[in-house]
DNA sequence: CGTCAAGAAAGTGTCGACACTATTGCGTTC
DNA sequence: GAACGCAATAGTGTCGACACTTTCTTGACG
């Protein structure tokens, strides 16, 4: 069998050090972090079924906390689970992402709102603070640190809404495109608009223009929808390289 | 040998009868209905903390499956974990419900505009016969069975939307607040108007009514959550009530 | 009497093993 | 040589066991 597989790039170290039985600190979140960061990375192909013991080799740890991630993730929505066939990677086609962005959409506008309403004036005032510390030099960071400020800031937005619920859901969205997202990022396609954008949804946060503020948000997001529809493709493409044979594609029998 | 705890009034048969090592046919999915459902009729109480080999005794199965469920109804926002120390129930505030309920009015009238936008006629129709379906007699309707039409009619909507995670979003929203809902319906507090509301949904639909709609859907669920502020009163009283001796859950051979 | 420490008990986290199911591969039949 | 079993293989679902951590108990000390 070939398959030292590609899964073996990721950096976790499969054992540690230490020769007696000693556990690692959390075998459960650890497994979960990685499988997701695989995910995100397409290192698991979209439709490609899950093999547990081959994950739990090359992480190094038995089968029971892999199982766990997997069941975490399948409830995020990153895997589904068939019974008796296992876990399977959520397969990725260009209407569901435009379907989540519709969702994040929905989430943050009426975040907005809320923010308009209810949110404390300090607070914010807080939001202007956060984006005008990392306004400057925006466009220089890595992609990581773009998209890890980006989510600070949509994120801040759900979270002076005031309810936390809308900040829970949105987190778990971002975590479901966030790979997409980079990939994007890393196109720099549209910087200065997005600069600019999160400048004017500030400025209409402070003077509480409810509509004007969520019209900027849709626009927004509509925008990165656009740029990331070709990404995506662009994305697919990678991942089905024609160098790759990747066809043993799983048919339960046809009817 | 059974403790016949208050837990075992569970419908779930611990074992089959089934003289062979016949494992039954899934147990993780068994475990997950079961231990949703004690959540959900509050024989789990909030913030108690859930243990695994109690649960698992009582359900006749190991802690694996057990775990597995927990894991699932964790993400799902039921239960927490703290590493190290096990699951807890999660604690339910007035204040979270209404969070919940304010998504679910979020995610439900974005899902409305949608549907005024995109739905063909005929699907809107179906909505139509769907409810008119349903109309009669729904009031002498056992509780659950009010519950599960009117929570068919909401995810109709949102199926309507075209977008299935809207879809989503809803179904883990009405499996959180269920078990509050079922109390409120048990009340029957504003029963006909309810109806009527539904009626004018779909009035409002059927003439693509964007904005109309989404005023009486708002209407509609705030007028609930009113409605069940009361009910999780009368809950939260029932659950801790002075009435029920029940703490013998965990505490063992008292000195 | 309160408090603190050490040991006991209870409980979680993970493992390896095994039963059961799905899939693959091979030989047989038409 | 295609369709159909049927055995062999691979993979999932669940279990009982045990190491490690937290919580409770007990008893010495102030």
């Amino acid at each position: 069998m070939n398959k030292k597989n590609e899964l073996s790039m990721v950096e976790e170290t499969p054992v540690e050090g230490d020769t007696e039985t000693r556990r690692s600190a959390d075998s459960s979140e650890r497994a979960y972090n990685t499988i997701r960061k695989l995910l995100v990375e397409f290192k698991l192909k979209p439709e490609e079924r899950i093999n547990e013991v081959h994950l739990a080799k090359t992480l190094g740890v038995s089968r029971t906390p892999i199982r766990e991630a997997l069941n975490r993730l399948a409830s995020e929505g990153f895997v589904s689970l068939t019974p008796n066939r296992g876990f399977f990677v959520r397969s990725l086609s260009t209407e569901g992402l435009i379907d989540l962005y519709e969702l994040r959409s929905i989430i943050e506008c009426a975040a907005f709102r809320l923010l308009c309403e209810r949110a404390e004036d300090d607070q914010i005032d807080r939001l202007r603070a956060y984006w005008s510390s990392i306004v400057d030099g925006y466009r220089e960071q890595p992609a990581d640190m773009i998209l890890a400020e980006d989510e600070g800031f949509h994120l801040m937005i759900a979270e002076l809404s005031g309810n936390p619920e809308l900040v829970n859901q949105l987190a778990a969205i971002n975590a479901r495109i966030r790979f997409i997202r980079r990939i994007q990022i890393e196109h720099r396609t549209h910087d200065m608009s997005q600069v600019d954008a999160h400048s004017a949804i500030v400025a209409a946060a402070i003077r509480r223009d409810s509509e004007g503020g969520v019209e900027l948000l849709r626009q927004h997001i509509e925008l990165t929808v656009s740029a990331t529809q070709q990404a995506l493709k662009d994305a697919l493409l990678r991942v089905y390289s024609p160098g790759e044979p990747n066809e043993r594609r799983h048919r339960r029998r046809a009817s």
